[in-house]
RNA sequence: GCGGGUAUAGCUCAGUUGGUUAGAGCGCAAGAUUGUGGCUCUUGAGGCCGUGGGUUCGAGACCCACUACCCGCCCCA
């Protein structure tokens, strides 16, 4: 039997109420703050990811789906890419199609986009190769932390609309690129003395990227990063200014937030505010809700105009998974036909597709199946459809136009005309 | 790439020191009940016991290999 690729799946009807409740809150968030949608290509020239995501990262390095395009009589065959991720190309798309030229100075671009993206990763809680995203993008001259302000108040209201309680919003500032250079040669510095207390894996961080030190969680090391200096310590005047100005509009709009200065981010393109909305319930170790930052220099690596930018992105297979018991099976539930229709014999029969026609032309979502069972049978259909009423279509009733309208929760009945019955689903 | 776990009915799982016909609950089907579901009772259908090899008189069980899935690590939004 033939079978998902590993670390892909089906969505399931049953599960897709949840995923389309979770899209629908976005997008009324994102319509609220102004935010359009946007839908970039779901494969690009790998060149836009080594540069935009950065060549140095795992992402980059191990986990795309890279494929070599058919080659044409007068050219190579090209490098293409799988999206991991999309911020690089909604930054590509807003520069193709020079979105900044019609803008005055401090007037933003504000995108958001909803789609899957690809990466080959050992699949375990909540990652998967092909995953579904959603995030926003903002972009143009300014840099004003208020608009990250905004946009995590924005967060705040689509979490508490999905009913997802006991998060934590986690900050930090990762500085200017020259700054968080020299943070790192300080970081390692410090490391060094201390290599021999240190795991293998940080014997390897410690070569390759020692911000990830901090993330380790063997409690040797951890006994060590607790002592480490902080990238706070080692932040340009610029930049923190601009942190204090962030957690002024925090605390202004009343968001609460743990600064945590030891969250760094693995990708190459982020400068200054980080931020991530962490989980507490039923996520498994994969407990990071939503991640983002402000990414002012990535515009000019893809060969762009000096161009801030600030985003987030938050996996929907994970927001799913997060989504409390309670609010799960009331979404399911309502994701059931209005009126199971009933009928008995052939003459029944005829008479019921006529009125499942006039129904669903008023509406109305109608379920119903084509045998002629026993009226025990189709109600114990209708009962399995969960619809909310069972309608029963017998000889008697094509008659006299009368219908038995049953509410399948109460068990009560009432004898009503199919105007009435269109009526009462308005 | 590395480590641990699991694999038996549609689903969730039992299955004793290796023993003859592989079980339960849920679900499904039929009936009790010929125009009224859910509860109850009765009956029934449904298994290459992940795949391949080995040990044995005999393997769902023991050994080896493989594959798949799950969880975690690496990495990361």
């Amino acid at each position: 039997m033939i079978q998902t690729v590993r670390g892909t799946r089906d969505l399931l009807p049953e599960d897709m109420p949840l995923w389309h409740r979770v899209e629908e809150v976005a997008r009324e968030a994102f319509r609220r703050y102004g935010f359009r949608e946007i839908r970039t290509p779901i494969f690009e020239k790998t060149e836009l990811f080594a540069r935009g995501v950065g060549e140095s990262t795992d992402i980059v390095h191990k986990e795309m789906y890279t494929f070599v395009d058919r080659a044409r009589a007068d050219s190579e065959g090209e490098s293409l890419t799988l999206r991991p991720e999309n911020t690089a190309s909604v930054v590509r798309a807003y520069l193709q199609h020079k979105m900044f030229a019609d803008k005055s100075p401090g007037e933003l671009t504000r995108l958001y986009y909803i789609g899957p993206m690809f990466r080959r990763e050992r699949p375990q809680a909540g990652r998967y190769r092909q995953f579904y995203q959603i995030g926003v993008e903002v972009m143009g001259s300014s840099d004003d932390p208020a608009i990250e302000a905004e946009v995590i108040e924005m967060l705040s209201w689509l979490l508490q609309e999905l009913k997802i309680t006991n998060t934590t919003l986690l900050i930090n500032s990762v500085g200017e690129p020259a700054s968080r250079a020299s943070y790192v040669e300080t970081l390692r510095e410090a490391l060094k003395a201390q290599l021999d207390k240190l795991c293998a894996d940080c014997h390897h961080r410690y070569e390759t990227n020692p911000l990830r030190v901090f993330d380790c969680k063997v409690a040797s090391c951890q006994a060590v990063i607790a002592d480490l200096p902080t990238i706070t310590d080692s932040l340009d005047d610029a930049s923190r200014a601009h942190f204090e100005q962030f957690k002024a509009h925090l605390d202004a709009r009343g968001l609460a937030y743990t600064v945590n200065p030891r969250m760094v981010r693995g990708l190459d393109y982020y400068t200054r505010t980080a931020f991530e909305i962490v989980g507490h319930d039923g996520l498994g170790a994969q407990n990071t809700l939503i991640g983002g930052g402000r990414y002012d220099g990535l515009s000019e690596t893809l060969g762009g105009p000096p161009t801030k930018g600030f985003g987030f992105a938050f996996g929907l297979d994970r927001m799913v998974m997060a989504l409390p018991e309670a609010e799960a099976q009331r979404l399911r539930a309502n994701d059931a036909p209005d009126v199971f229709l009933v009928f008995l014999g052939d003459a029944a029969r005829q008479h019921t597709f006529q009125v499942a026609r006039d129904l669903r032309a008023a509406g109305v979502s109608v379920a119903l199946e084509f045998e002629d069972r026993k009226m025990k049978k189709a109600m114990t259909a209708a009962a399995k459809s969960r619809a909310r009423y069972a309608l029963i279509i017998g000889d008697n009733e094509v008659s006299s136009g009368q219908y038995g309208l049953k509410n399948l929760a109460t068990g009560e009945q009432e004898s009503l005309s199919l105007g009435d019955i269109i009526a009462k689903f308005k």
